[in-house]
DNA sequence: CGTCCATGTCTAC
DNA sequence: TAGACCTGGACGG
């Protein structure tokens, strides 16, 4: 242990004290759940940085005494590199004529959680270049650095200290670590490449104004993109600085699902993300720290032109900014207890595949009320691309479209709920316009549960586990066409090359599989072939299973291309004497293609 | 009295 | 991917 004794109190760690926070406590308006009587600081980038900055007073100063006082340290021993660490500090006797100007500190700084000083060599006399003494310093979920007097309040959790020597007054200061959980670490470290190691294994710090949006867009593409958005923006190696009031704001802000996988954010919303996350941390960095009672407030550049406070908008209250309810789980995505508003899903809670095992409080409204959209549209509306439009035209007014439409009227009367939403009834047209469609995939229905499709056959919504066809058709894809791994189970790729993913019947009765078969669909359906195989030359149709079959009928084999297997379902995949698994239908299909000068279909599933 | 919860990270099956 | 590391306040019975 360093030597050391003399207790003034100098002037710059006056400023070190949580009595800032103290005084504001009696402006707080609760809003919160909470119902915390503490004040504590919330120990993320922006508070970590707000005490680096009040302890800058001891820059310069010489580091004289750090002492041990309770907790880990005591009872397990010294931190690490302590013992060396000590014996590099000369020893300082208070009084003596000659002071020496050694062991000053040099640097008080931080890259997102992590706390660093930066000393001089002291009375080293080598030239070893990799000499560097540091100390490294976390704080934990409690931790915090408190001026004499405030430690002499309370020093319960006082784990250690620091002796510092003003070398103009020749005064010496103690400035105290306290934690109460213990959590946060100390380390002493004697090498340059130590201390630039670690700040190396951190991410760029989001509150560093050298970080750009491009910069976190390149990180994020970085990673595997199937991992959860709340793990990435914790992990401290990508990005530092983010805990969790700051995570859950920043994709409350930016209307992000926190259970979703990087690869359903697209790049706009992750640019919006970029900025919530810097304006979450500088709001809170300008108020001086985020505190769990008051938000944090703090005074203006011109004076005291009244205060201004800063408060979060979801985390940890009950009703957020925008008045809706505010959901918690305790077991997020990431562990630990995640925040959000049903508004920010993209799907229903209880479709997402990851943590399916999770308990799931939401009751069954919630999922109801996303998929209806639909309230008393007219169902030709649906239909938006303007070439289908004009080919269907006619179609709509015929006797079975106004079956359809009656049918489906009832169903909705009798309080079925039908799926896919009604905006994406025509999907499979709509992103694929008539004069550019060079493949015809036809399947039997749309998925029946809930969130589950998107208006593409076999195609689902971002996130949802791929159904067993759909994993055969992926198992097809890859032997046949060498494709990765498809992340998800989202087509709409393919639709955007050209391949029309068409159901025979585009609507269905929650739960119950083909429920609109023979309403008036399968007429509807057969025209969408019958002006293809008509208007159009040498498309390529793939035909799997038997209903698709029936479509044949719709097409001259003398002008397109007809490929007929088993249906992918595991029920039929193998089976039949043209079974889909290893029918090698992509390759195939793409021969034609390119036989006939047009370009391949990449099946990749991007 | 007991249970749950808290801003963070590390490491051992 | 569970736990382990810690302490104590809020709340339930």
């Amino acid at each position: 242990m360093i030597l050391g004794f003399s207790r003034h109190v100098a002037s710059w760690s006056q400023t070190l004290t949580q009595s800032s926070f103290t005084q504001s406590m009696r402006l707080v308006r609760r809003r919160t759940s909470y119902h915390q009587s503490q004040i504590r600081m919330m120990p993320e980038g922006p508070e970590v940085r707000t005490l680096v900055d009040q302890l800058q007073g001891g820059v310069g100063k010489r580091l004289v005494n750090i002492q041990v006082l309770s907790g880990r340290y005591r009872q397990n021993g010294p931190p690490d590199g302590f013992v060396e660490f000590a014996s590099t500090i000369t020893r300082y006797v208070p009084g003596d004529d000659k002071v020496d100007h050694v062991d000053i500190i040099q640097e008080w700084n931080c890259k997102g959680k992590f706390i660093y000083i930066v000393l001089d060599d002291g009375k080293q006399v080598h030239h070893n270049p990799n000499f560097q003494r540091s100390i490294f310093i976390t704080l934990g979920m409690t931790g915090k650095f408190v001026a004499e007097k405030v430690h002499r309040q309370d020093s319960r959790f006082a784990r250690w200290s620091m002796e510092l020597l003003d070398l103009n007054t020749m005064k010496t200061s103690k400035i105290f670590y306290h934690d109460q959980r213990n959590f946060g670490t100390l380390k002493f470290c004697l090498k340059r490449a130590d201390l630039q190691e670690k700040l190396d294994s951190l991410g760029p710090d989001i509150l560093d104004s050298y970080i750009t949006e491009q910069m976190f867009l390149d990180i994020v593409a970085a990673q595997k993109q199937d991992l959860n958005i709340c793990k990435f923006l914790m992990n401290q190696t990508k990005i530092s600085g983010v805990g969790n009031y700051i995570l859950a704001e920043a994709l409350y802000r930016a209307m992000i699902d926190p259970f979703a996988s990087l690869h359903e954010i697209n790049e706009s919303r992750l640019k919006s993300l970029f900025r919530e996350i810097r304006t979450t941390a500088l709001q809170s960095y300008q108020a001086n720290g985020l505190t769990r009672q008051n938000g944090g407030q703090y005074n203006t550049m011109d004076g005291e032109q009244g205060r201004f406070s800063f408060e979060l908008q979801c985390y940890g209250r009950e009703t957020c900014a925008r008045g809706k309810p505010v959901l918690r789980e305790i077991n997020g995505p990431h562990d630990r207890t995640i925040w959000y508003t049903e508004d920010q899903l993209f799907m229903p809670r209880d479709l997402r595949v990851t943590g399916s095992a999770q308990s799931l409080q939401l009751d069954d409204s919630s999922s109801e009320q996303m998929e209806e959209t639909y309230v008393s549209f007219d169902l030709a509306d649906g239909l938006t691309e303007p070439s289908w439009r004009s080919v269907l035209e006619d179609t709509f007014e015929s006797e079975s479209f106004r079956a359809l439409k009656t049918f489906l009227e009832k169903e909705r009367r009798d309080g079925a709920t039908i799926y896919p939403p009604q905006q994406n009834i025509f999907s499979a047209l709509n992103s694929c316009p008539f004069d550019q469609v060079k493949v015809v995939i036809v399947g039997q229905d749309p998925y029946h549960g809930p969130g589950q499709g998107n208006g593409l056959a076999f195609s689902v919504r971002f996130g949802v586990q791929p159904p067993p066809s759909l994993q055969n058709i992926f198992r097809e894809a890859m032997s046949d066409v060498g494709i990765a791994q498809p992340l998800h189970g989202n087509l709409e790729c393919w639709a955007k090359q050209g391949v029309l993913l068409l159901n025979s019947v585009l609507t269905v009765r929650q739960g119950e599989a083909n429920s609109h078969a023979n309403k008036g669909w399968e007429d509807f359906t057969d025209v969408i072939i019958r002006r293809l195989n008509d208007d159009r030359e040498n498309l390529v149709f793939l035909l799997w299973g038997r209903p698709a079959a029936t479509k044949a009928k719709c097409v001259d084999e003398g002008r397109h291309h007809v490929i007929r297997t088993s249906h992918p379902s595991p029920l039929g995949a193998t089976k039949t004497n043209s079974p889909f698994l290893s029918s090698k239908c992509f390759s195939r299909c793409n021969e034609y293609l390119t036989f006939d000068g047009s370009a391949p279909i990449d099946w990749s599933v991007v």
